[in-house]
DNA sequence: TCTGGGGTCCTACATCGT
DNA sequence: TCTGACGATGTAGGACCC
């Protein structure tokens, strides 16, 4: 190999206005001490979602509780038995519990004591009512989360505005001009963030600081729950380097097995491999990719706007359903689906020109259709309709399991609306797949 | 055994215009 | 008129993430 491991870490992790001249000059130069390093947060909120429930039901807490399923409320259902009592005096043993649930679904999350059994995230409900049968089950309050999810959110841009969304329980924040935030290498900020979360929701996070996102990422989940794990360059390789690979943010269920039929089991296994190896047997831009990620490298700035690509909707049935026999039971589905698509586009104002299908077949087989139209569009007929020629276009004949219909190459409604008053023209027909020619 | 919903990004391939 | 290269665009599917 030509160049040591300490080479490549320490250029990759000096910023572009710190580090021109790169290893072999910070490596002599005694003021490096000094220096301002990249310093990249990332936050995780502990088991959100059945934290949010516990602030409902303090008296559920230390207790197996699992979110997901079911879709009506739990304080409507045991309502019914403590109609007079507030949530918080209903006795546990008054909560619906997992061997008692019917129907089809997903764990959301799980609390702590849930986890001890081995129940967690994507599991399918029956296998988790196996794993911990008498673990609390409760249903997901969306609203409440995502109101929570603000709440969090906006004491941290607080303190550091550099704040990249990641979904409703994670953000990276960008710490290194941050007044503070190389203080202890981020400890001191992650620290107060912490502190300012709890105080505004009540609730516990994750926080791991590093010197890029790739790794802050693998930190934050070293010390959880309520954790703050500092890494440094110097620290990458003893703290990477024995994990599994599955803990690259990136390398899923697919890629992982793919790792271990070529013999390779840890991140410092695949650092080891040559990249051309990599790029053998997963392809150019990933065996490049998976090579930087084992090597700790990631120079992907902390994007703080982003505007979306694609909104969707899409339900699986409580039974499977068959496009002739099931016709007006989907059909009902069908428009639904178009109509909340375009109450979403509406709600945040954005019109689309691709509009596609997707259904999943009773044996989990997916098939997408799209078909993208001349103009920009939020309107629920005619999402409806387009959707329903790219549906004339997939094999109906099996039982469906879920369908989706989704809106993309999204634009923003007033920026059309401006562009179209600039240039008033008229809309070119939709050609119709399956009643012309 | 059972596997939700809402996304993003990547790849492969077909088609079309130059 | 035919052919090939090439880029842009659309489509379908897959992997992955929260």
């Amino acid at each position: 190999m030509a160049a040591s491991p300490v080479f490549h870490l320490v250029s990759w992790f000096r910023l572009p206005g710190h580090c021109a001249a790169g290893a072999a000059r910070s490596a002599k130069i005694p003021d490096a001490v000094t220096e301002k390093l990249r310093r990249i947060a990332h936050l995780d909120m502990d088991a959100f979602f059945a934290s949010v429930e516990l602030l409902r039901y303090p008296q559920l807490r230390g207790l197996p509780v699992v979110i997901g399923g079911g879709r009506r409320r739990v304080d409507e259902i045991i309502r019914e038995r403590y109609a007079e009592r507030p949530l918080s005096e209903i006795p546990p043993e008054a909560f619906p519990l997992l061997k008692d649930y019917v129907g089809r679904g997903v764990i959301t999350t799980a609390t702590y004591p849930a986890r001890v059994f081995g129940v967690g995230s994507a599991m399918g409900m029956m296998k988790a009512a196996k794993l911990a049968p008498d673990a609390i089950v409760l249903p997901a309050d969306f609203d409440e989360v995502r109101r929570v999810s603000r709440a969090f959110k906006a004491v941290i841009r607080d303190i550091a505005p550099l704040v990249e969304d990641r979904g409703i329980d994670e953000v990276y924040i960008d710490f290194t001009d941050v007044p503070g935030g190389q203080r202890e290498g981020g400890r001191v900020l992650a620290r107060l963030i912490q502190k300012g979360i709890f105080e505004a929701t009540r609730l516990t996070c994750s926080i791991g600081v590093a010197p890029n996102k790739l790794i802050a990422k693998m930190a934050s989940e070293f010390n959880k729950p309520n954790g703050i794990s500092i890494v440094f360059e110097e620290d990458v390789q003893a703290k990477m380097w024995p994990l599994a690979v599955r803990k690259i943010n990136g390398i899923g269920p697919k890629a992982e097995a793919r790792l271990h039929k070529l013999g390779v089991q840890t991140i410092g296994e695949i650092a080891a491999k040559d990249v051309a190896w990599l790029v053998e047997n997963f392809g150019r831009s990933t065996g490049h990719w998976m090579h930087h990620a084992a090597w700790g490298r990631d120079d992907r700035p902390v994007v703080t706007e982003s505007e979306p690509v694609s909104m969707s909707r899409e339900t699986t049935f409580d039974r499977d359903l068959h496009a002739v026999r099931d016709r007006a039971e989907l059909g009902a589905i069908f428009t639904q689906l178009c109509e909340h698509v375009a109450e979403d586009l509406r709600r945040k104002g954005y019109v689309g020109k691709t509009i596609g299908i997707k259904l999943r077949y009773d044996d989990f087989r997916i098939a997408t259709r799209d078909q993208t139209i001349g103009h920009f569009t939020d309107d629920p007929r005619e999402i409806r309709r387009i959707a329903g020629q790219c549906l004339k276009r997939v094999p109906l004949d099996q039982r469906l399991r879920l369908l989706g219909v989704r809106v993309g190459k999204l634009a923003r409604t007033e920026e059309v609306a401006a562009i179209a008053a600039a240039a008033p023209c008229v809309a070119e027909p939709i050609p119709d797949l399956f009643t012309q020619g």
